[in-house]
DNA sequence: CCTTAAATATTTAACCTTGAAGTATATTTC
DNA sequence: GAAATATACTTCAAGGTTAAATATTTAAGG
């Protein structure tokens, strides 16, 4: 009986190979986070949340429903209500009903919002390029294949 | 005069698959990190900072002060506070004072602390394996080794 | 000494976040 | 068409988060 042991052993030992993994995907993440947050405060008095919900309605030009954005950025509800609030008085994006169903609210970007989005794309692209800068093309098309596919595996799991 | 716009074309082109790569990371992080905290509510009643800060204590068993909390997890020095607050009044930790400097504040897990954390970090390792369990453990340390560069690159440039 | 600078921790204000409960509106079912 | 059910969003409470402002204490220079 000498299976057993090595088996049980071996399985250990990939439980730890994931858990650094994960140790450092969340390391990275932070740092760009991070750094990512400081420069759209101190360069556009943005915050990260705003900007998120901003690319998102970048793309859809005909507006999205709240439901769909919190869907979208895997936040809560509640969380997409309070930041279209302040996105909403500042100017950035409006509400509005659509489809005759009095439930839903309809929320895009207004011209001075998609102005402002714009320049905040182009800088934070930037950013991107030059933090991810260290790893080569080749390893981040890599990197992003294997992400992809872990991601819809745990998708189907649910 | 050929090499300029191709130059540009490459340039733009990197950078995409870069971002397209930090997009695939944030989601990947914001998954498990989501699942995470789901389980630690649900199964054990804690929160994902209170078991960071734990973990950090567990690996320092003569205490922490609060400034190496704070720089170990990457959060920020008043964010620790409040959470070493909640975990001081849930009896999980203790302050005391140490070398006759009344600045500082040492920060260790108590007897009843350090049992807790380590059944959640038994479970906790258990949710990672199973999380990233679409990946191959070879996957795994590849992924592991390219972020593990990226970082240290990132902190030479600082 | 004593003043200034540096280190350490806390407090504060503004914002983000979740999950649960609440409100309003639509749709389905009988 | 009335009642039950489902959907869309908001509100709320508790907690997490940052950056900036504020002690408090120690170290250094004169």
């Amino acid at each position: 009986m000498v299976s057993a042991p090595l088996t049980s052993t071996r399985r250990e030992a990939d439980s730890k190979a994931r858990l650094r993994l994960w140790i450092r995907l969340l390391r990275a993440s932070r740092v760009i986070e991070g750094e990512t947050r400081e420069r759209l405060k101190s360069r556009f008095g943005a915050t990260l949340p705003r900007f998120d919900v901003m690319a998102a309605l970048f793309q859809k030009p005909d507006g999205m429903l709240m439901s769909e954005i919190s869907r979208f950025l895997m936040v809560s509800n509640g969380n997409v209500t309070g930041i279209v609030d302040r996105l909403v008085s500042d100017g950035y994006v409006v509400r509005s009903q659509r489809n005759g169903d009095r439930r839903t609210s309809f929320v895009r970007l207004t011209n001075k919002g998609h102005a402002v989005f714009s320049k905040m794309a182009t800088a934070h692209e930037n950013w991107i390029d030059e933090l991810l800068g260290g790893l080569s093309v080749r390893d981040a098309e890599q990197l992003s294949a294997k992400l992809k596919s872990f991601r819809s595996d745990w998708e189907g799991k649910t």
